[in-house]
DNA sequence: CGACTTTGACCAGCGC
DNA sequence: GCGCTGGTCAAAGTCG
């Protein structure tokens, strides 16, 4: 809003000036006294409107600072609704099992993940503040009743609009992350980019269609899902429990490193592909990417990448921001694409977790779901970064959701010019946010994110010496972006699970992850349990904090084998 | 000898 | 229509 002022402000200076500019010429080639009178007169009429721009100015000005006055009435409003719900949860804890006290549960789960958002109030605002208005008569933020006002709260939305231009690139975005226990139908999440990078073009996913390709045909209209994995692996592939054959190898524009097709050899007949590459700017970096669905029973060691894939497909070609207490992807075929991650509980239907896909562009093309695991000390990008993007901007997503290094985990949205935008947790909001027993939980989960622990510290010193464990951890926390809490151990339900931590992660961040889906109420995509071949399951630690906080790590010892091969750089176009 | 990789050719989509 | 590009095919080569 504020924003929006101050660029029309400065768009209309800026005509201004280029009109006094234009005058000036103007009066340049006309010359003698008339041409003075006429650079008077427009002088005048230059001066008048920057008059004009000024009170403009006043104007955005005061109704600026009343934004900011309504702001902190309902914030305090706020703490007092809070203050009361609080008083209420003490007295529903006397009566176990009352619905009152389920509700607060849910409560504690949605602040959960308020702890990785930022003030939800001043989201909520600006959410509406980003609402089109035309007459400044919206201006004004009504103050909601405390039933609407305690619904608000627990919706947590995130929006990030950029606007820029780079060379030829025209990008526009808006990237939305939401987690709402309200009905959130109403939510919805437009984006729009045009970005130039690494692409899988549909032409193969149609292809794939067009050869009845099984696990496509129930959306046929919709290009199918990537899931991208960004990892610093110094073997050649990722190892992700697959047998996969490679059937080409090609240079792809912009990057010096071949790309590798792969295909799935596990069963004759496997849709799923993947390509791999070196990134450019690092070679260190291997991305993986992943396509399709596995049309046959997968090795247990396979499950998480196969998993992820199948979710990403849900996720992003699902479609839908409302709900998907349904949960079935073909249950949502609307054209913007988000990721959708939902609560398998019925109990909950309304709850979501969503991460809008800021990939949909004028044309949908394949979306795609980046999983970074890259150090952001060697190409300048955040730590573990989770995008999702359009298959054209591979090296530059327009939109993160990350895991900062930080304590406290945060959002963060990159703009078309590289740089990030992070919405990092305020702790001292978060703690204040917090109160009674409610707080106690939630304290217990936030110590648990910034806890220092030694035997977690040699894990983590482990991980990080050993590269090939990073590709099987990619493929671990590929999992979790599919929403397999099974697959990486959380609440220690998998069997032959694969999980841990990528070098980068540290211990708070694992559990981040781990408690964010399992609070999310992650389910369990059917055949996860992933491992990669490379490790084997020696064992595990879990951590709890709370009922709705359980992570696991789960140990892996390398083995021998190595496979995978992604040809040396050698041009065979 | 079978499984797998390599690699040049081919095909289709897309932009101009 | 043409050229560019990404993705795939398939014959030849390699390896255990």
């Amino acid at each position: 809003m504020e924003w929006r002022m101050i660029k029309k402000a400065g768009e209309m200076a800026a005509k201004e000036e280029k009109r006094a500019g234009d005058s000036s010429i103007n009066g340049d080639e006309g010359g003698g006294d008339s041409a003075d009178n006429i650079k008077e007169g427009q002088l005048e009429s230059t001066k008048a409107a920057m008059l004009e721009v000024k009170e403009e100015n006043e104007r955005l000005k005061s109704i600026l600072g009343q934004i900011v006055k309504d702001y902190q009435s309902l914030q305090l409003h706020f703490f007092d609704v809070m203050k009361q719900e609080q008083a209420n949860k003490m007295h529903a804890t006397d009566q176990p099992n009352s619905p009152t006290r389920n509700e607060h549960a849910e409560h504690e789960l949605v602040s959960l993940c308020l702890g990785s958002g930022s003030n939800p109030i001043k989201k909520q605002k600006q959410k509406q503040e980003d609402t089109p208005n035309t007459d400044g008569a919206d201006l004004k933020v009504e103050e909601p009743s405390d039933e609407r006002h305690m619904k608000e709260s627990l919706t947590l939305s995130l929006d990030c609009k950029m606007e820029g231009k780079e060379s030829e690139v025209s990008f526009k975005n808006e990237a939305r992350l939401s987690l709402s226990s309200g009905n959130s139908s109403e939510e919805t999440a437009t984006k729009e980019e045009t970005v130039t990078g690494e692409t899988w073009p549909p032409s193969k996913a149609l292809k794939g269609l067009k050869r009845g390709e099984d696990e496509a045909a129930p959306q046929a209209h919709v290009k199918r899902a990537r899931v991208s994995v960004r990892a610093r692996c110094d073997a050649p592939t990722m190892n992700d429990g697959c047998q996969w054959r490679k059937y080409g190898q090609k240079i792809a524009k912009g990057n010096p490193c071949p790309r590798a097709y792969y295909r799935c050899t596990v069963a004759p007949g496997c849709p799923v592909r993947k390509q791999v590459q070196r990134c450019c700017d690092d070679m260190s970096i291997l991305i993986t990417t992943y396509e399709g669905n596995h049309s046959h029973p997968l090795p247990t060691a396979a499950t998480a990448m196969a998993s992820t894939t199948a979710a990403a497909a849900c996720m992003l070609t699902s479609g839908s921001t409302t709900s998907l207490s349904a949960a079935t992807p073909s249950s949502h075929s609307t054209a913007a694409a988000g990721l959708n991650f939902s609560l398998p509980d019925s109990s909950h239907p309304n709850r979501q977790f969503y991460f809008t896909n800021p990939s949909i562009s004028p044309s949908p093309s394949q979306p795609t779901i980046t999983l970074d695991l890259t150090n952001p000390s060697a190409a300048g990008q955040p730590l573990n970064r989770f995008s999702s993007s359009s298959s054209r901007s591979f090296y530059s997503p327009p939109a993160n959701f990350s895991f900062s290094p930080s304590d406290s985990p945060s959002w963060s949205s990159r703009s078309s010019s590289g740089n990030y935008m992070s919405y990092a947790a305020h702790e001292p909001y978060y703690k204040s946010y917090n109160m009674g027993a409610l707080r106690q939980s939630q304290e217990s989960l936030f110590n648990s994110y910034t806890q220092k622990n030694p035997l977690t510290d040699t894990i983590a010193k482990a991980i990080t010496s050993d590269p090939t464990f990073q590709s099987a951890l990619a493929a671990a926390i590929t999992s979790y972006v599919g929403g397999s809490a099974a697959a990486v151990g959380i609440e220690g339900s998998s069997s032959g699970g694969v999980g841990g931590m990528h070098g980068g992660l540290k211990w708070g961040e694992q559990l981040h992850l781990a408690s964010s889906l399992t609070a999310a109420g992650a389910t369990t995509t059917p055949g996860v349990g992933n491992s990669s071949p490379g490790y084997n399951l020696v064992g595990s630690a879990s951590s709890s904090s709370s009922k709705q906080l359980q992570g696991s790590l789960v140990f892996l010892q390398p083995t021998s084998k190595n496979n995978g091969p992604i040809g040396s750089p050698r041009n065979n176009s």
